[in-house]
RNA sequence: CGGGGUGUGGCGCAGCCUGGUAGCGCGCCUGUUUUGGGUACAGGAGGUCGUGGGUUCGAGUCCCGCCGCCCCGACCA
């Protein structure tokens, strides 16, 4: 893309409306534009960088063995009265009446319309396990939306649902699900940390909230500091299997025996138990939540599966939520500086910015539009006939991995500089050689 | 939903107390200039002052209603 006619407004000045950092940046990034509270239209780079989050949500899912289906936002009043949800949710589900009077509602989450799927196809318990997920708009009226994309009213949400015979296989679901999470999380550059949780209106007896630490997060934490420690990547390349209960098992033995909660399930007495050493507290924000909550879905709703010995089952449930657009907002206040984003490698827009210093001139135009072209869509082009001060801040600002700078001096001599966003290191290289480092 | 704040060109703000026909910085357009971290100068475009009503000769400014947005709290991916 190139910037010239790119449809990326950056701004100098922050909005008056944006308080923490990732909403500021992503209004001055030109990713987003507010169109009412809690309700965002996602420009060229911001949709590119939700668009690599659900990928990579996407990729994981199905390595796990999860399904991907795709279940509408507006949904039939009637299922929700079957599972008794539909008085019990309150002001924060949008409903909605069409034009024969028929009750509607935007969908805040899909229990009752995944059951529903369910019980229309699914006879028997050889079927099983069936694991379903949809990346889907969502709409909860949140009394307060705030802090941008983090708690909006619409936001983008990876849900899936799993069905099993028994509680054993229920759990082997949840525990697929937790490894999917964790492995979902790091390939971001996000370091989550699953923390016993609340349950809240979805009910469940076995929940987790996947934390990652920043402090202007929503919740209070409390962790072991073992946490620090624990190389989920190392272990992941010794190979955890999602078709190995006992892979599970040890994965999930690993994530779990350490302290780890956030307020609403502070156990004390527990929590004294650690020396004071391996205390952590701090702020997080939530990216993700799983539940196990058996058959509240299958019961209220009469889903059951002919069991082994013929007879009907309720199947046993878990739903498990990541917020894909929150998660935009998350990256960017786990991953950024004074002046602007650092978008790690896996969900930047782009690759690598490069800066033509000196638009106009026949060697700094000819080498940029080379690399363009090498380059294609991975790179924004910045030919716009500005004053170079202006691209450097602007390539800091919207955080590419990678800039490729290109002025009068280097051109001549057949150099470009290529300049790592994270760290600020730059090198004079070939052409050749740095579109070879970025890959 | 309780408490607080705010609404004036695209963005950030002043003007309101003490009513007299809208201003500053940035951005945008044109020209000159500058050319490796938001250059300088000159000219220019752009505003129903959130909205409805009221007071007044006259309302951005005073009064009343409504709406939007933000912050703190309670609640949530």
């Amino acid at each position: 893309m190139r910037l010239s006619h790119g449809f990326i407004p950056t701004l100098k000045e922050t909005p008056a409306e944006a308080q923490i950092t990732s909403h500021r940046l992503m209004l001055r990034a030109g990713l987003v534009r507010q169109t009412s509270a809690g309700i965002y239209a996602w420009l060229p780079l911001g949709l590119r960088v939700l668009r690599n989050i659900e990928r990579i949500v996407r990729e994981e899912q199905d390595r796990s063995g999860a399904q991907e289906i795709l279940m509408p936002t507006i949904q039939p009043a009637e299922l929700w009265r079957e599972s008794g949800r539909y008085d019990g949710y309150g002001k924060e589900m949008l409903r909605i009446t069409d034009r024969h009077d028929r009750d509607m509602l935007y969908g805040p989450t899909n229990e009752e319309m995944v059951t529903d799927l369910f019980r229309q196809s699914i006879r028997s318990y050889r079927e099983l396990p069936q694991i379903l997920y949809h990346i889907q708009w969502k709409f909860r009226d949140e009394v307060r939306p705030r802090f941008g994309v983090m708690r909006g009213r619409e936001f983008l949400m990876k849900d899936a649902y799993s069905f099993d015979l028994d509680h054993a296989g229920a759990v082997v679901s949840y525990r697929k699900m937790m490894l999917a999470y964790m492995r979902t999380f790091q390939r971001m550059g996000l370091k989550a940390i699953p923390m016993e949780a609340d349950t809240g209106p979805i009910g469940g007896d076995l929940s987790h909230e996947f934390i990652i630490l920043a402090p202007t997060g929503e919740s209070q934490v409390y962790y072991d500091a073992a946490f620090e420690e624990i190389d989920y990547l190392a272990n992941d390349a010794g190979g955890f299997s999602h078709d190995q209960p006992d892979d599970l098992a040890r994965f999930f033995q690993m994530m779990t025996t350490h302290y780890a909660a956030t307020d609403e399930k502070h156990d004390v007495a527990r929590w004294d138990q650690l020396s004071a050493d391996r205390k952590r507290e701090g702020r997080g924000i939530e990216v993700g939540h799983i539940f196990y909550f058996g058959t509240k879905y299958t019961k209220a709703m009469g889903a059951t599966v002919a069991g082994p010995d013929g007879k009907p089952v309720h199947p046993e449930m878990g739903s498990y939520g990541i917020g894909v657009s929150r998660l935009v907002g998350a990256v960017i206040e786990a991953s950024h500086d004074d002046a602007g984003i650092i978008w790690p490698d896996s969900v930047a827009p782009f690759k690598a910015a490069i800066l033509n210093l000196k638009t106009g001139d026949a060697a700094c135009d000819a080498l940029c539009e080379r690399l363009y072209a090498s380059l294609g869509g991975n790179a924004l082009y910045d030919d716009r006939p500005d004053r170079a001060g202006a691209k450097f801040a602007d390539a800091d600002l919207m955080g590419h991995p990678w800039q490729l700078i290109v002025g009068p001096r280097g051109a001549a001599a057949g150099k470009v500089e290529l300049k790592r966003r994270a760290t600020g290191e730059r090198v004079e290289v070939t052409p050749e050689e740095a579109l070879g480092r970025i890959g």
